[in-house]
This record gives C-alpha cells, sequence and structure tokens, in this order.
DNA sequence: GGATAAATTCAACACATGATGAGTTCTGGT
DNA sequence: ACCAGAACTCATCATGTGTTGAATTTATCC
C-alpha cells in the first residue's frame, strides 16, 4: 500500500466524460467561491484528475470559468415563460419562474457562480453586465414596452430577495414558503412592469 | 541607488499614527477585493509597511477584518434617521438615507467590503448575518411594529439596486439621479414598512 | 497494422500567501 | 538615567497558486 490514490498516466480505455466532469466540479466549486476562490487544483481534485488536464482542456482558467458558465440560465427559454402571463399577473409569475430556479440547486449554481464571482473579480463583473444587460433586460424590456430602469428595479427587488434568503439565509426569509414570497413581492414587482 | 525604498528597523520618533494608516488601507482593499482577495500584504504595501507589522497590531488576518469593520455603519445613527419620518414618507425616508451613505466612498466602504466578504467567505458571511439581523433587522422591526419578513424585503430591494447601480454598474440604473430613485422605490418601499 | 491524434499523468517552474521569531530603535514611567 | 515594552523591519518557513513541457497510454483513421 505504497500509494492509494495513484493512477496510471495514459488515455483511459472507454468512450471518454472527463471533461463533462471537470464541468460539473467547475460550476460546483465556482458556485460556492466565486471565481478567484476556487482553485484550478480543487476542480481537479473535486473531478478526480490532475490539475494539467484541466488545462489540456480549457487553456486556462478564464478558459474554464466560461466554459462552466454557457448558460448560466437560457434566457430565450425563461423570459417566454415569465410574460406569457396575462398583464396584471406579471409580478407574480416572474416571482414564481425565480423561485422555481433558485431552489433547484442544478439550475442555481451558474447564476450563483455568476454573482458571486462578479463581486469581487473585475472581468467577472464585466462578464455578468454584458450577459444580463443584453440577454435580459433589453429583452424583457423590448418584448413589453416596460421602460428600463423599471426592469432592473424588479430585477433589483429579486437579487437582493435571494441574497438574503440563499446566501445570508436570515430567518424568516429564508424559511418563507413560495406562497408568503409571492404575496408579498408580486405586487412590488407588478407595480413595476404593469 | 542601491535600494529607493527602505527603511530602517526599529519604532520611528513622534507620535504614531500607523495603525490606522492600516485600517485604513485595509477598508479600502477588503471593500473592492473582499476578505479572501484582499491579502495582508497588498494592505501592508499600501500603507507603506512591512506585512509583519500588521501582524504585530492585529495578531491575524480575522484581527484585521474585525478591526477595519467595527462600525460598518453605526445603525444607532442611522435608523432613528429614517424612522424620525411621518409613517407615510417612511419609504423616501428609506431610500434617501440608503442613497447618502452609499454615495459616499468613506461610508460605502466598510458596507461594501462586508458584502463582498460574505459572498465568498463563510466566517464574513456569519458575521454579516450576525450584524444585519440584531443590529438592523430586530430593531427597524420593533421600533415601529413591522413584521420582520417585510423589513427585510425592503432592504432586500435596496440591496439588490444597490449591487445593480454600485457593483455591476449597469445603465440606466447607475446613472439614475437620487429624485429619479426614489420615485421609483420609494412607493416599494412605503408599501413594505407602511 | 501502422501512423496520428487525443487523453492522461508527472515533475517542475516562478510566484504569492499567511505566519513566526529574532533583531533594532524609539517612548514612557519611574 | 534606566528599563520594560511598544513600534518596526528582516529573513524565513510551509503551503498554495496558475502554468508549462515532456512522457505514456489509448483511440481513431487509412
Amino acid at each position: 500500500m505504497t500509494e492509494a490514490t495513484r493512477r496510471p498516466p495514459g488515455r483511459r480505455p472507454g468512450p471518454t466524460e472527463t471533461r463533462e466532469a471537470i464541468l460539473g466540479s467547475a460550476r460546483e466549486l465556482f458556485a460556492d467561491k466565486g471565481y478567484d476562490g476556487a482553485s484550478l487544483r480543487a476542480i481537479a481534485r473535486a473531478a478526480g484528475v490532475d490539475p494539467a488536464l484541466v488545462h489540456h482542456f480549457f487553456g486556462n482558467k478564464e478558459g474554464v470559468f466560461i466554459a462552466a458558465m454557457r448558460f448560466p440560465v437560457d434566457p430565450a427559454e425563461l423570459l417566454p415563460r415569465i410574460l406569457a402571463a396575462p398583464h396584471d399577473t406579471l409580478g407574480e409569475s416572474m416571482v414564481r419562474v425565480f423561485l422555481t430556479v433558485w431552489e433547484d440547486p442544478e439550475r442555481r449554481a451558474p447564476i450563483l457562480a455568476m454573482l458571486r464571482s462578479a463581486m469581487t473579480n473585475e472581468r467577472a463583473a464585466a462578464m455578468m453586465r454584458e450577459f444580463v444587460t443584453s440577454a435580459l433586460f433589453a429583452r424583457a424590456a423590448g418584448l413589453n414596452d416596460i421602460p428600463l430602469i423599471r426592469v432592473q428595479a424588479a430585477a433589483g427587488q429579486m437579487i437582493g430577495v435571494m441574497i438574503l434568503r440563499y446566501v445570508l439565509e436570515v430567518e424568516p426569509l429564508a424559511s418563507a414558503t413560495h406562497d408568503e414570497l409571492v404575496a408579498m413581492l408580486a405586487p412590488t414587482l407588478q407595480g413595476y412592469l404593469g
């Protein structure tokens, strides 16, 4: 029992799914440590792989991040789901979609990763600004002729509440049911969007 | 010109203000890199001082952070200023106080530091949760008999907007005037608090 | 089956980090 | 005038970081 975990070099037999495994670990680690906090080596370790392999696949750390952030949440799928609601229940619709997405760790991860990274890393902030601006705000405002700044106020309300609920985990917000949150927040969003 | 910047060891003559200088640099660096992103050595460098001196004064990195975060914003001074307003303009009052504080870099720094750090560091998150819960939410709710969760929804609105405005710098939110923001946000907060 | 390419590891690099211990110079109290 | 302690720097340690180049094994294509 010289070394328990020491695999030989060289390609593994069978079809290769390692790349996806790395992306999975990357998403998880970026999600709860942010860009700078998640180390390449930790990502490699979590994927059961040598750090150099990560480089081989993605070139450098930024490459890993960008690859992991593809589809932070597909707005083309989500926005219609929000805007499909009748005009007078747009607010409730938006709250429910947000809650549904954030409740599922799989779908929450990329958003959290983006948000956490953007808070302390200039380039990540630029990526998020870009994404949020062109893929979310502009479309949402364009589709229903709502002033851009009001869409942003609505998004701000949800971002703030999500941080208090999922990052800071402040009570009673963290334990509130979906219905309670809808009752409280929907009128606000409706006010901005209606 | 062997070494331009090389001060001799030993105590400096005259009264000593170095401790405050270190805290100043620490506050600045924590504010825009967060706890993990701001290195002791960078703080020392910014204060024009040897890294070991920082240890001498504060024991370890967490000591520096805690010392730098004393008075993130004195709630005992701020809350009365918000709550002094007549009941039907509480919302406007809160928006204005938030904007005033965030506009001044000196006062924004500790809050940003706290927030940025809390996003990626577990201990910083605990500190912030503690602070926000007992020093802000509980008092604000207690003083005027408002349900705790509504205070948090109001705070969430402001936190989200502040992030979009000062961290992500999304337009047009980032360039909006105080009056525009008040007009848009005050009714929301009034709804939660009234 | 033989050549080329892909997947994978290892060893090492240059550098940054937080921390420690010892040494030097000044201040303050007696 | 002395001396304990505070202020201050230096050199150093152990660890972690992103990145690189070479070596080895397997898969794929002609």
